[in-house]
DNA sequence: TGTAAGGCTTCCCATCATGGGAAGGTCAAG
DNA sequence: CTTGACCTTCCCATGATGGGAAGCCTTACA
């Protein structure tokens, strides 16, 4: 199986493939005489793991430590749902981050009018300036703004 | 005004403040002889303003967008709007997709035992195989699972 | 058997927003 | 006048992916 032919059985692209292989993710069962790389089925199989595994979010770093322990007969299943506890929560902190910002962006949009006229409080808001009752939108604990930390 | 006292008054590294500069973002006031980039209240502004927006998640370009139609006093508040919509839909996209990773795993990690034997239905899962029942956790319409359209 | 198309190789570049760091000039306080 | 802090520009790195060029290889067809 060529590069071309891995990359349809896993779904994965062959500029991928070639990338996984650069940081020692994956290597090609071989080469061909003419340099070709060569997979065989464990191969696709790793890359279908890769793929799952970046479906769900873990980063390429966290893919290889899975990809280890799952290779790895004798690990214990309490090192992968570490791993696996550690993203949810790390994915959790984004979502909720990213909730504040749709509150506060929802919350702006609807005072807004959307008509032909120029004010906007939207852009008052960017502006740091909040004419309507003098205040922010979602005023001091703003769960958008990680400002306070930076 | 100093670069490093303009990033002390708007929160924006002097790194970034150069950054933004080279992509035409904002322009200091001016350089004094020995080169020094000039900034004013005006440009702190400026510079507050695109922290904002980069704490609403709104990309540069968005930014930029949002900056110029800040400036033009005969914009409409309706073209503002239309980029906060736009921003909240693609926010809304992405928390789903992302809930969707964290329904997923939260199901594995509850079915993994976490304890010093070696079997794990998440890495089960992300090899393809679900001995339990036979399915993957979240069988057939998965919405971490964005593979089809890809 | 020759040729053309398409697949493979490596190498470089771009993205997006940010930070790190080096080399060298400048300013202010002691 | 020295020293330390700050400024300048320039280059590089991140993370994951894609685009594309130049050149070799394979396959299919006439």
């Amino acid at each position: 199986m060529n590069i071309g032919e891995a990359s349809g059985a896993s779904g994965v692209s062959a500029k991928m493939i070639r990338y996984y292989e650069q940081i020692g993710l994956i290597a090609p069962k071989g080469r061909t005489e003419s340099n070709y790389r060569v997979y065989g089925e464990e191969e696709v199989h790793v890359l279908r793991f890769i793929k799952r595994a970046r479906s769900l979010g873990f980063s390429l770093e966290e893919t290889e430590t899975l990809l280890k322990l799952w290779q790895d007969k004798s690990r214990t299943s309490s090192a992968v749902k570490e791993i696996a506890t550690t993203h949810i929560n790390d994915l959790e902190r984004r979502i909720a981050e990213m909730q504040g910002m749709v509150k506060t962006l929802k919350h702006l949009s609807h005072c807004c009018g959307g008509d032909n006229r120029p004010d906007c409080p939207i852009l008052d808001d960017l502006a740091g300036e909040s004419p309507a009752k003098g205040e922010r939108a979602a005023p001091g604990k703003n769960p958008a703004n990680g400002e306070s930390a930076a």
